[in-house]
DNA sequence: TAGATTGTTAATCGATTAACAATC
DNA sequence: TAGATTGTTAATCGATTAACAATC
């Protein structure tokens, strides 16, 4: 990647790639940026200066093809093809994420669960097998994984995510509430439910925002 | 509210807040924001800047007592007295929700949840109570209650919060996937894990980062 | 007091937006 | 072609960081 690219500008991707499939679901083909930019909130602008840092595959601009704009931003993510993930930890939330079909839609495939639970192994969860993570090894082997969601408790996190580095997985995506220092070659998305209360319980206050 | 707060700073106060506490649980009673700001990689002028927004309750800095500091961030928050909420959907992450016991440890109380099947009504989970749906108001009527979550399937979110906004409540945690244009008077905080996932890939694959 | 650490100002850095020539 | 919409440059706006006098 050649120029840097802002952070917001990922995150917007998603926002662009959710509604670009809203459309097309309702029948339409093209957008301009600035009916798109209307449409979610965002400036115009915003929208062509984001895509353009990719600028290479939509030559054509926003104005043509929705199909190939949704296309394009797959790409960028890694979606043009289904993502094989893992999760680890099959408690409530573990078992709630299991059960979220719109992970699935979205071009994620969640390929196994493990477990240390002798209850829960052997167990299939919307089509999901949990497995001992004992055996996590011999399962990863060979299989192209890059991601995993971690559903365990706090204290077990670091040294999961420790062997999983070492059998290749470099993606988390952590449920827990913790704060880790961990080497820059691997990639972390932190999901904290209470602070985003928080965030939300600040905003109630001062909502002059 | 004088100046304008940076959002990133109202992300970074929940941050502060979260490693105070792990801070005072090892019996840790000051820190100088330099050691801090090692502590969770966090610039200490940036601390200290972050603070200084609500700059008249902790006089005497940081190099002070994590106490005094815990309780201003909480107070700024308005975690200084229990925050009392509801969850609207009992489904696998509405259960899973119930079941997180982070959230009531951070200072805010679940007091009610509600569905409308038959099968989840009268249930009590974790110890709290889930309600009828078409009894919310009644529930409501004289309760301090400013923010609810929603655990509920996309199409009935709109509808939900139009409902509850008349009954006063006006912050709201939403867990599908969508986006709402919604009354400025309005307060939503969105965790969408598909999007996440994707910040996530998208970070796999350009990890020069 | 001397040293450490703050709160805040000024400098830097990055992200958003307006404006517009180039393109379809 | 004329109108619309782009991609990109330049201007603006905001957030981060360095530096330092003021405070404990």
């Amino acid at each position: 990647m050649e120029k840097k690219i802002p952070k917001n500008t990922v995150k917007r991707l998603s926002v662009y790639l959710r509604c670009l499939n809203k459309l097309q679901e309702d029948g339409i083909e093209n957008v301009s940026s600035s009916e798109f930019g209307e449409l979610i909130g965002i400036n115009p602008a915003q929208i062509r200066k984001d895509l353009s840092y990719f600028g290479e595959f939509v030559r054509q601009g926003l104005g043509d093809n929705i199909e190939k704009l949704k296309n394009g931003i797959k790409k960028i993510i890694g979606l043009n093809e289904t993502q094989n993930i893992i999760l680890i930890g099959v408690g409530n939330l573990g078992k709630a994420i299991l059960n979220y079909n719109v992970i699935t839609k979205r071009g994620f495939s969640i390929i196994a669960a493990f477990d240390k639970d002798p209850e829960m192994i052997g167990k299939i969860i919307n089509n999901v097998g949990v497995f001992d993570i004992k055996k996590i090894d011999q399962f990863i082997a060979g299989k192209n994984i890059k991601c995993a969601i971690l559903t365990l408790p706090p204290d077990q996190i670091r040294k999961t995510i420790e062997k999983l580095y070492q059998l290749g997985i470099k993606g988390f995506l952590n449920f827990a509430p913790i704060s880790l220092n961990l080497s820059k070659d691997i990639q972390i998305v932190n999901v904290d439910l209470s602070s985003s209360l928080e965030v939300l319980m600040f905003y109630l206050r001062n909502n002059s925002e």
